[in-house]
DNA sequence: TTGAAAGCGATACCAA
DNA sequence: TTGGTATCGCTTTCAA
């Protein structure tokens, strides 16, 4: 023993019996004397002692209790928010959340992956539907629950649940569409991977080109999705593009500082400039407006993926995918409806 | 072996060496030849080898590469970026972050101490300075790097970085006072421990009656400190206490949902009430106005624990305390200077 | 440059 | 009700 800490064995020698005895104390898996328990128990509580989980773990053969959870970032309160619910449910049930951020790196992830899998987790909770080879091939081979989040997808390499990026975008042009807009533009952050939010863009243009629109985008490259990214790509946009009539936003929160920099600028919304996000964060119906967003219930999505974990661990069948849905919130920051 | 992994064990007999030859390519500990190097790794390609990470430190008696960090909350978007900072740094340096939700209960953080010193962490980086005894004696007998964050604190159990947040919150009391305010009002919300909001706020008391004001309060318990419980807070502390001149909320969203019910409730700003908040969050700074508030430096928080308990892993010295500090932010949702 | 043996801290298994 | 012994996958140590 290099680091003083108290083992199993020497608890078992204060108390005068056995390792296994002592095990069996701990665990409480009967087989041991009134007697015997206080005597361990006491030692236990005088030597301070600790047990070392990697050995136990080690010596079971079994896997640790954590469970992997990637996210791309933080900084992002739906992803914040995600993890939190992942949290509280996993921490109720006896697990610890290793988490890994991924920044939307693919090579992160697998760097990520490789690192997390050698510490045997019992479960994986994975943001995104795009991973690299390597990646695949080390969770195909893992043998361990994971679910993949954010992005549905129905043919999942285990279990997925989340929503179909692509649709809701498609879904807000369509109804941007119809409000009468004809020149649309986009503000988002981009990322060196395929992502949701390239999807809802993807969407969103395929549903201007079908309702035979015009698209501009602005694309702030590494940078968060937030309230100054909204302001300066708001900015960027209408200084090169100053005909578009609803800016369609990444998030709500870059809505609402898009949103704010119209103000700043003298435009009014919906009069001069429309306005649409994404996540329906609750900033967006705390501001004297209603954006108009798209709702989706990212809470959900974190308790869905930790209780699918916690099923698969458990040995409880569950349903493998999960879509989630979205709904579409008008809101009074685009042309009302004209009929 | 009960899970059919590939162990070391199996690579080297593929490769025709033993296990340790195997294991000092894996590692790059030199003491091979080049041909073997090349048939070790050949056959771990092959075999899709991962090393058990458990088995490592085990064997070793060394300490994983786990750091765990507790936070009270994630929803509360100070405390995401705070753990942003914290696992960007510690993944740069190859740690993992095992997280701890302790929802500012006690217990919780002792039980979440328990378990996760059982994993035989590198270090810890916790929230908070207000601990169980038995917390305490855990952290005291683990013998490795720890470090309290957030509220400032000379004395800590290892190492400590943050505020003092009762200086944070008389600086703003005097600051209302100063500009000529009177009759005083706090929202926020409750929790079971002290926490670094409970000293913001007697640090507020304090100023207001050396000033010789007067507080009312209005805690919403349990509920996160977000824009509705700013809103629902201002509602109700209003309702009862209508002649409140300003209100000093636990953070800037709360603020921010207070502003709003007063210009939904036809109250100007700072005209029939004032506002000010804590933390010097984005959204407060995107808005029409500017809110008074305490800029703080979180991001700044999370970078320095980090980099403390990766010195102390390492075995560098590092200044154990540090005082990160505070800024008043005068805004425009409070009197003007009268001078 | 290589390998055999011991051991890390706990549990499984079997015997008493 | 108890305890001895083998074992998990890897590294340390020592010898070849």
């Amino acid at each position: 023993m290099k680091n003083n800490k108290i083992s199993l064995a020497e608890v078992a020698k204060a108390a005068g019996v056995s390792k296994m005895t002592a095990s069996r104390v701990l665990r409480d898996e009967g087989g041991f004397s009134e007697q015997t328990r206080v005597k361990v128990i006491a030692e236990v509580e005088r030597l301070g002692y600790l047990p070392n989980r990697l050995a136990t773990v080690f010596a079971g053969d079994k896997r640790s209790t954590f469970v992997g959870v990637s996210i791309p970032e933080l900084g992002n309160e739906i992803f914040a928010q995600v993890l939190e619910g992942i949290d509280r449910k996993l921490g109720a049930f006896g697990h610890q959340t290793v988490l890994g951020m991924t920044e939307h790196v693919r090579d992160q992830e697998e760097k990520w992956i490789e690192t997390v899998l050698s510490w045997q987790p019992a479960g994986l909770i994975i943001t995104g539907r795009s991973h690299s080879q390597r990646s695949i091939q080390m969770l195909r081979g893992a043998g361990i629950p994971l679910v993949e989040i954010w992005d549905f997808n129905s043919n999942p390499l285990d279990m997925c649940v989340g929503l179909n990026h692509f649709d809701s975008g498609y879904a807000m042009g369509q109804f941007l569409a119809g409000r009468g807009y004809r020149k649309f533009g986009y503000a988002g952050t981009s990322h060196d991977t395929a992502n949701a939010a390239s999807a809802r863009l993807a969407g969103f243009a395929k549903a201007i080109s079908d309702a035979s629109g015009q698209l501009e985008k602005q694309i702030l490259l590494r940078d968060v999705p937030g309230f100054y990214t909204g302001y300066y790509c708001t900015e960027q946009l209408l200084a090169s593009h100053s005909d578009v009539e609803v800016i369609f936003y990444q998030n709500d929160n870059m809505a609402v500082g898009g949103y704010e920099y119209c103000a700043r600028a003298g435009l009014s919304v919906p009069g001069d400039i429309g306005i649409a996000g994404w996540g329906d964060l609750p900033i967006s119906s705390i501001q004297p407006y209603r954006l108009t967003s798209v709702a989706v219930p990212h809470l959900r999505i974190g308790q869905l993926s930790a209780e699918m974990v916690l099923a698969r661990i458990h040995g409880t069948r569950v349903q493998p995918t999960r879509d989630v849905g979205f709904r579409l919130i008008p809101g009074t920051t685009v042309w009302p409806a004209t009929s």
